[in-house]
Order: C-alpha cells, then sequence, then structure tokens
DNA sequence: TCAAAAGTGTTCTCCTTACACCCATGA
DNA sequence: TCATGGGTGTAAGGAGAACACTTTTGA
C-alpha cells in the first residue's frame, strides 16, 4: 500500500484513528544534582503512581505545541529548550487504549518556574539517579532522554539552559559532572569553555558556594545563533 | 491538564482521535549519486505528484514496524537500517484531513532491491540534488532526513548500508563527497577510515572504476557492534 | 605510450590531556 | 589561621590537515 490520494477524503475514511498523547521529560538542576519534573497521583486510583506529565494532542495544536502547553500549563513557563526526543508507539504500551506518544524533553531553570503551579498540579521534582519505576514506558522515556541529552550536550552548550541566566563557571563545570557522571579537571574545563568565546563575563561574584567567591558569566545567545547556523563544533571534552 | 489515569476508558473517551501516518525517506547511492525512492502518481487525480512512500499506521502495528512494512512491501527487503527521524504534526500540513506522521529515514542497496516490485508501485529512484517539488510537507521531511543522515555518518559509518557488501575504498569516498558535497583528500580518508580497523580487506577486485582496479572490503559488522555498545567515536573528518 | 584511477608518507599544527599550586575570604 | 572552594600555566602526545608522486593496466 502506497501513500494515499490527499484531498479525497474516501482515502482516509477506512483509516482507523488512534489516539496521539504527548509526555514531556522535563530536566531541571538543583543543588548539584539533575531533577525529573514528574506527576505523582495524590488520590485513588492508583494513588502514588508516577508518570512524566503529559496530554493527548488535540485537534486544533501539533505536538510540539501541545507539550508547550503542558509545559506551560505546569510550571508557567514560556520560550523553553525543549525538542522532540522520539515516538512511542508499541500497539501494547497502554493497557487502557491503542495511544502512540510522542516525547519531548525539556530543559527549564527550576527558580524560574511557578512553584504553586507545580505544586497545585501535583507535580513533583525528584533526584534522577534515585527515580522510583514510572508508569507505562515512562522509564524507557526517561533512559532514552537522557541518552539524548548526554549526547547533545557534548556538542552544544544546552547545559547553560538549566543554570540561571548568570551563573558561574563551577555551576556549569558541576552541571556536566552530574550529566556525565564523573569528574573533570577544573583547568581543561575553563580553558575549553572559555576558549569558545560564548561567556559574558560580569563584574558581579556570586558569593553562595563559597567564601572567595566565584564569577559570575552570561551566556552569549547571539553569537551562540550565529556560529550554530554554521555548524560549530561545540564537544566540551572527548569522549 | 495532565496525564490522564490509564486502565479508565473515562479519560479516553472525550478525546479526539488522529490520523497518524508514516513516510519513509529512502536513500540508495547509485552512479556516484545520492538517490530518494519516491513514489510518483501515475494517473489522474493529482498524475505526476511526488510523494514519499508512505503509509497509515495501523491498529496491529507501531509506527516502525508500520515503516518497515512501508519498505518490505515496496522494495522486497528486510533488517534495512532505519530510524525514526522526526514527527509531523501541524495542524495543517494535510489538507485532506488531520494526520500526523511519524517520519523514518533508510539506507538500501539499490542493487538488492526487488526492481520489478518497486516500478509496480510506481516508485522510482530521483537524484537527491535535482528534486522536484514534493507533496505536503515532504520536502522538509527530505530536507530534515538528510541533515540527520550527515550528521549520523560524522559518528557512525552507516554509509557502507548504501555500498554493495563488498565494497571498495574509492567508492565509499565518493559516498562521503556526495553526502557532504566536498571532495575529500584521499589519503586522510583511507588513514582513518582504515584505523578504525572495521574493515576486511578481501583479495578480490573490482575492476568497474579503473583499469589498475580496486581492491574490495567487506564491513566488520561484529566488530562494530561491540564497539557501538562501548561508545566509539566514529567521526570521519573535522566538521 | 598514455590516460585514468588506485595507492602510498611525512610534516606541521592544533587540540586534548595530565598535572599542582596559589588566592581570597569568612568563620 | 585555617579550611574551603576559586582560579591559573605548561609540557607531552595524538589526531587532523595539507601536500605530490608512483603504480597498474586497458585502450
Amino acid at each position: 500500500m502506497t501513500k494515499p490520494i490527499h484531498h479525497h477524503k474516501d482515502y482516509y475514511a477506512p483509516e482507523e484513528k488512534l489516539y496521539v498523547a504527548t509526555d514531556c521529560i522535563i530536566f531541571g538542576f538543583d543543588e548539584g544534582v539533575l531533577k525529573l519534573l514528574v506527576f505523582k497521583r495524590r488520590v485513588e486510583p492508583l494513588k502514588g503512581t508516577i508518570s512524566l506529565i503529559g496530554s493527548f494532542v488535540h485537534p486544533v495544536e501539533s505536538a510540539g505545541e501541545a507539550a508547550k502547553r503542558v509545559l506551560r500549563e505546569i510550571t508557567g513557563l514560556e520560550d523553553i529548550f525543549m525538542e522532540e526526543l522520539k515516538s512511542y508507539s508499541a500497539v501494547e504500551r497502554d493497557p487502557g487504549a491503542r495511544c502512540i506518544s510522542i516525547a519531548f524533553y525539556a530543559l527549564i531553570r527550576i527558580e524560574e518556574s511557578n512553584k504553586s503551579l507545580v505544586a497545585n498540579h501535583g507535580a513533583i521534582w525528584l533526584e534522577l539517579d534515585t527515580l522510583p519505576k514510572l508508569v507505562l514506558d515512562h522509564g524507557q522515556m526517561v533512559k532514552d532522554a537522557l541518552d539524548r541529552l548526554r549526547e547533545k550536550a557534548k556538542f552544544y552548550p544546552i547545559g547553560v539552559e538549566l543554570l540561571s541566566k548568570k551563573f558561574t563557571i563551577p555551576q556549569l563545570q558541576k552541571l556536566y559532572e552530574a550529566i556525565y557522571q564523573k569528574k573533570m579537571d577544573t583547568r581543561n574545563f575553563r580553558k575549553k569553555l572559555l576558549s569558545l568565546n560564548l561567556l559574558i563575563p560580569l563584574d558581579e561574584k556570586d558569593m553562595s558556594g563559597s567564601k572567595k567567591g566565584a564569577f559570575l558569566y552570561k551566556f552569549n545567545y547571539n553569537k551562540y545563533k550565529k556560529l550554530e547556523t554554521k555548524g560549530f563544533n561545540f564537544s566540551l571534552f572527548k569522549t
């Protein structure tokens, strides 16, 4: 069977429609550890089960728009780094109905989210490395999203999406160490990072992490956008 | 709105289902140029329009299974390199009906395909760099797939999926030159390639490309699989 | 004998890596 | 004054990039 002719309803009619949902793998970084925003049922049935935050894709929106809507409804945030991960469409993935899900992963700054909105939705932040079992194939989604994050962060400085807009180099290093679960060398990390010329040094220090204080930087989004389109190598280290 | 409770049909009932299709971006390599397998309507209506090859996703199969089925039905091939590209779900993407598509790209050896099966389905190979306009958002799909192929081929030797099982190094180089649209240095290409130790040299020569003839090689899939799981850097050149 | 493609080595440069000490400050 | 985290430089090794000629053989 090949692609049906378009604009002729007869070609669609005999086909079966499916439920289409989206699930968001929402990463955050807090207290030196990677966290995931999940939905914990507080009432029966299935009280206590943990799932990703998602929604059906409505007729008036694309999957990406649905995912953005979910993120906005739960966290109050807009203009967030979000990318399609992949689709999940195994026949038996959802025992309740034939339902495919298009998963998106997002990186957000926890402190910018609307905490009461989050709480009102029954959403909570859990540490990634002590995650309990999630419903359906959501565990697999998280695993896939983490793999993708690791791949992506090798070549693109997306880590900055997880930190405050003003951040210190030690903070960024701790984030990378959390993502890749390994210690890095301070000197090499700084050298490579600064050689990209994508950080704007500020005249402020963050005094929360040490007595000496660490200089704050801002990410140069404008410069990055220009480089990105030209295809730049952002690799922060050798694998 | 958060994720509905599963196993309770009431949560699905009020939602609208959508048509779910899959489209395949099928790459081939022949006569030194990259080609795409497309479907050309030979009868009215819409005679002459060109689209990717696709199908609806049926209730009994996942999107990936649907894509594999399409590939098998059109080319007779199984066990082909195929990966999910991304989903396309813009509300107005298909004027005929609200229909999302999950696109997959595949790399096949043209000479192994069932030529009459291909022809019977009205499928034809078109050169990638002189593609006409495709229906719907299929042009965008091809562009995205090509970007993905370029990204992927940098780090994984997937090019071999497009060549005969026995191939010569000059053939592989020509393929890479076609993918990246740039000339490469023979000596550096061979050096890097052979240093991966993934090619099994054969005692045969391919005499079709030159009077001198070029030695044939086979790809060492077993070794590759082992390296792949350990996370190896297959980059064939610096971007 | 010549045209056309296959095959081969070396040098330079740059990036990555490994590695250890001083600095600033608040407690 | 001392404990804590912030910040700095250099040398060695390895990978990528640039570069030109010889080999084979059918026409």
